[in-house]
DNA sequence: GCCAACGTTGGC
DNA sequence: GCCAACGTTGGC
């Protein structure tokens, strides 16, 4: 199994909407980087970390999984959405979107300001090319986060 | 709201 | 293929 941390502006979609819908299409992502952990890297069951952005505070709030295999995101081929992309071609669309199911909600948020104290988090992809939406954790920063949420470390 | 960091686009 | 211009992300 593989864990990743996937960000959300929760204005637009936070972990409370996530709890109520159980499971939803992350549709609109719209970089390549993330695109290609989502169609090549990530596997049903896969462990998510829920990170709220643009928040105050940033952090990380919760648990989902991943839900679905990849499947092309309708939004590129609509013209009055937001993530409509005119150069995606249907017949070999550009962008996929994979579903993701509520796990949990931590006790806790473990702010960015928090994820920066620990030594044990210094190589985190959110703590040095942070724009990523959708990138990789290790099994060990995973679970340290989750330990530090649940008070089981400091 | 500012702006640094980073990604994408497109002219050449 | 380079790189300047432009757009986006996201912390602050």
């Amino acid at each position: 199994m593989r864990y990743w941390l996937m960000k959300s502006e929760p204005d637009a979609y936070s972990i409370d909407d996530l709890e109520r819908d159980g499971t939803e299409h992350w549709d609109g992502i719209r970089n390549y980087q993330a695109r290609n952990l989502m169609r090549d890297e990530m596997e049903i069951g896969d462990r998510v970390l829920f990170y709220h952005s643009n928040a105050k505070p940033p952090g990380v709030v919760g648990i989902a999984e991943i839900a679905s295999g990849p499947y092309p995101d309708h939004t590129q081929f609509d013209p009055e959405q937001q993530y409509f992309d005119p150069k995606s071609d249907p017949e070999n669309p550009r962008w996929i979107m994979v579903d993701v199911s509520f796990v949990e909600k931590l006790p806790r948020l473990v702010s960015l300001h928090e994820l920066k104290e620990h030594p044990q988090l210094a190589g985190m992809v959110l703590l040095n090319r942070s724009r990523l939406s959708v990138q990789p954790v290790t099994s060990d920063q995973f679970a340290f986060i989750v330990d530090l949420a649940r008070g089981a470390v400091s």
